[in-house]
DNA sequence: GTTTTTTCTGAACAGATGTTCAGATACCGT
DNA sequence: ACGGTATCTGAACATCTGTTCAGAAAAAAC
């Protein structure tokens, strides 16, 4: 036997990154096998290495598109005037973002220590650019005077620390819609900020 | 070769489960083999086996003891009256808790998924009783009128998701003391749930 | 219809994995 | 000094690990 009917590449590519995805968000990066994610796939783990060089990129390639798709959906995304505003933007656009992509984000937060030293360093600099955009925030408000913060690199890991909760516990058609998570998330945020 | 020299379960106990925590907060239960544990205790690997049935038991009680230590530990904290207070009171004793304790956190938070089923339930129980503690201040202080929550099981988590941010960048000795750290996070928890 | 390219299989690789156990040595009570 | 017990070694086990590759079949190009 050889290649099988029906494959391409367009369709087999994806589906290796949805299944790598799928099983290392569910049970973590070591614990997961190449065969495993072959099985998911419906196809031998020789396979795979049509599509990536080592498990290892498999894992960095799903962090670095997802960290490099959020900044540009960021970026997308119109910025309003004032501290105030943009917090509540910003505030939003995470919670929104990250519960319609929950495996990439618990991928994101929870792999990194399973990351060759190398790419760490590239994660961490993507990372650590979004984090600098609510930084960036608070220290505006801070200055406009509607922010009291002593300390704002600490805020900033705490309000993005309490935002990354909700997906835990969070299920779409649940008790509570997106909008209302929004509002309940945005309303602690700007309290705790607030002057 | 056998019994070595000075050999004693009294010091080699212990040390396997320090090695244990040490390692699986590191690189992560899966990621973390047998025998670099015995290696870290300077044994062979067949020797854990005289202080556990298995790996997976070991993981089960290093989580299980840090859950029973900190229940402990806040039953002996005295409450104080008015759910203000008590929510300071909580506040600055998870943080304090927990920062005296990195590695047992991390692997309360992030190793749930390598526990067997029945073992997730037994973490998951301890953990609920922990986080009840949480919203039972909240909802008190919700009909006391001095705190404003729409919705008292979000808040939960969303206050213990905070906190918990603080052990991936607070080291001992750095520019904030303990003090100075509780005394920020009870900041904007006070704030965020204030009336 | 023939050739070229794409995609996959299936077997193989060397090494790591959790776990077991007989036997050897050190320690301890007498 | 001796017997019993506690503690560990070292080898073995079956299985799994990531990865490679020659060859075969399907698809695409001509």
């Amino acid at each position: 036997m050889a290649r099988t009917a029906g494959s391409h590449s367009d369709i087999t590519g994806p589906r290796i990154n949805d299944a790598a995805l799928h099983l290392f968000a569910r049970h973590g990066y070591a614990a997961v096998s190449m065969r495993q994610i072959a099985g998911e796939v419906g196809v031998q783990a020789g396979a795979l290495y049509n599509y990536t060089p080592d498990k290892q990129s498999l894992l960095f390639t799903l962090m670095k598109d997802h960290l490099e798709q959020l900044l540009a959906a960021r970026r997308t995304a119109e910025t309003p005037s004032g501290a105030m505003a943009q917090l509540e933007a910003f505030t939003r656009f995470h919670i929104r973002f990250h519960l319609e992509r929950p495996d990439e984000m618990f991928i994101a937060y929870m792999e990194l220590r399973n990351l060759t030293p190398e790419n760490f360093e590239v994660i961490g600099v993507l990372r650590g650019q979004y984090e600098d955009e609510l930084e960036g925030i608070l220290r505006t408000g801070v200055t406009e005077g509607v922010f009291s913060i002593p300390d704002t690199k600490v805020a900033t890991l705490a309000v993005i620390g309490m935002l990354n909760g909700v997906t835990t516990w969070y299920r779409a058609g649940g008790r509570l819609s997106l909008d209302q998570v929004e509002t309940i998330y945005w309303d602690m945020v700007r309290k705790a900020m607030a002057a």
